[in-house]
DNA sequence: TTGAAAGCGCTAACAC
DNA sequence: GTGTTAGCGCTTTCAA
């Protein structure tokens, strides 16, 4: 059966083809009566525009690419409701594209969107170079989300701002030897943060000890290298972590060896996640303002398809302190031995089982 | 600035415009030497297929919707990701509609869906009630996801048979006094999982006490409600979580309150959610399988697209128990027999191999 | 204001 | 095998 296209809402209406189109966009002014009668079709015919047959002829998609790592990472997860969000506002929907980590498959996707002709990509890269995107005449803008890239149009948190923060938090509280569960290196997310981690530290007369940073894929397991950061002499009696997923990894493997935070350690991590917020104690962290990230984004691309030409440089949000129980002050005598009082039985270690 | 367009193409390689559409779809036979100068043609041009176009004719835009409460809770998250590759995999991509919670803004977000021709729609709804979906001639499939419509095509994992497994292990366990912290009971998922605990319960001699069931939006506040159930004579000794966000809550609560898991309380999730295994201890739940509910979502949306016609059933998957840390045997005293040695329950610290 | 007609880029049916 | 042609459903001149 024939779908009901805007001929027969003509037909039925008595009028036009063309005058239904013009009532629909408002193209052009339609009277009262006639636009009462094409109503009246509409409704009765059960009609409804085809957006894809509208967008060949008016090269306009309504449609943008979200091209992300993968959405099981709950940072991404709430990147993505709030871009979903802004984009829905300004009459947008939104591709979700899960690049699985994997750049060829970022690229796979960035293609077919191309093909799609959609309005817009926003990009949070998988890799650590930002990808090859095929342009040509007619491209549609790409944004990058979170992972800026220099001389393109990019929205992400002020890095090195959120690793100072973090910083001057921690040695604000007296610690003098802390510890960083760090991204990969080459990430300039993590070297940025790290960056200005360590200048704040400077500022206080602190350096970066580089046999305390531990570099690794910004994952749950990397938290577990948080034992190692604790060992002898050097021991950390503060760890930073670049993202809130390390930092729980790093908590659960506090928990494990009997380590007490914030009495033993004190932790902070980074982004604000809604899990960080539930640990015991909960956690400390750098918060990313995600909401805002997806309106500025959607804002900077409704201004690049308004034909507003697209900037050159990045766009950064300031993260914020939020200050909660994983941090406190260092433990007595700490600064100078780096000996951790080992005797007191740790708070939450009661709550674990011993074997049967 | 014109797009280059498969006219161009043929223009280029000296053929007609049909061939290179026959050969870019593989639609007829094209010999090696034509073939070759038009694939010569395209690389020289730069040329990609516009799929708007492409649908407007073939009535296919291997688009599909996904339509769910929030992408921010994370069991959606990752049903998304599932979803997301089984579709890739299968030639379609995904557009992500968060629709808030908000019924009415799941219907303008299928509205829209529809008007975009999407070849299929993926609906985890967020109301209590399916939503009336516009149908009509040519409207594309819907397929219920997690929860499921009678008489609809559905895939949702068995809830009964999960409600059991939970009633099942703590009963084993030697609990007698269960306490369940439910999603609200206008949910058919809320209710059938507590239909299948109650059940089972029953089987083990056991009754499921209203007055130790709270109801609740299942969110981390209603984890909270933990510590009522906890209260004088009445005490539960065991609690069951409808779902994984809950029981991090009550995990929250109980802690709070001094309460340790799982000596003096065993705690029961569902979903398993990747931050429950990270808790500590790590939580005991019913896992619900993901990857599994996206692949079984795609290929039922292929034979439906492929021409079969809807099954009227819903396709139950088997969720399977999740044995961690956070349940053991009932405390001494609080079951009749008394302490008895059940199955050993594995312990974190041999579980996770720790020790620095 | 309204109507007629020319495509947007592509597929598919058919002729050669 | 290859070429021709008629639309898919809509927007958008351009005339009336």
């Amino acid at each position: 059966m024939r779908r009901t296209t805007i001929r027969d809402v003509a037909r039925r209406a008595g009028v036009a083809l063309g005058t239904v189109s013009h009532h629909l966009n408002g193209s052009a002014p339609v009277s009262g009566g006639t636009a009462a009668r094409i109503e009246a079709a509409i409704a009765e015919l059960g009609f409804r525009v085809d957006l894809g047959a509208r967008s060949l002829r008016s090269r306009r998609t309504h449609s943008v690419g979200l091209v992300l790592p993968t959405i099981a990472n709950p940072f991404f997860a709430e990147v993505a409701r709030a871009v979903e969000h802004a984009l829905w506002e300004r009459g947008l929907q939104t591709f979700l594209c899960d690049a699985d980590g994997d750049p060829a498959r970022e690229k796979a996707h960035l293609d077919a969107l191309l093909s799609r002709r959609v309005d817009g990509v926003l990009l949070i890269r998988s890799g650590p170079r930002p990808p090859r995107l095929p342009g040509g005449p007619g491209a549609p803008p790409v944004i990058h989300l979170d992972r800026a890239r220099s001389g393109a149009p990019s929205i992400t948190s002020d890095n090195r701002a959120g690793g100072a923060l973090a910083a001057g938090h921690l040695a604000g509280l007296g610690h003098r030897r802390i510890g960083v569960l760090a991204g990969e290196a080459e990430m300039p997310n993590v070297r940025q943060r790290l960056e200005g981690f360590s200048k704040a530290l400077s500022a206080h007369g602190l350096d970066l000890d580089p046999a305390l940073v531990r570099h690794g894929p910004q994952a749950l397991a990397l938290g577990r290298a948080a034992g190692d950061l604790l060992v002898r002499d050097r021991a950390a009696t503060a760890l930073f972590c670049t993202n809130d997923v390390v930092a729980i990894g790093a908590w659960r493997r506090l928990l494990e060896l009997g380590v007490r935070i914030p009495q033993d350690v004190s932790l902070v991590g980074y982004d604000d996640i809604e899990m960080g917020g539930l640990l015991v104690p909960p956690l400390t962290t750098v918060r990313q303002d995600t909401a805002r990230l997806g309106q500025e984004a959607a804002a900077l691309l409704g201004r690049l398809l308004a034909g507003e030409k697209a900037p050159r440089s990045t766009t950064h949000i300031a993260p914020t302190l939020v200050v909660r129980g994983s941090t406190g002050p260092a433990p007595a005598g700490a600064s100078r031995r780096g000996r951790r009082k080992a005797a007191a039985p740790p708070d939450v270690q009661s709550q674990e089982r011993s074997g049967p």
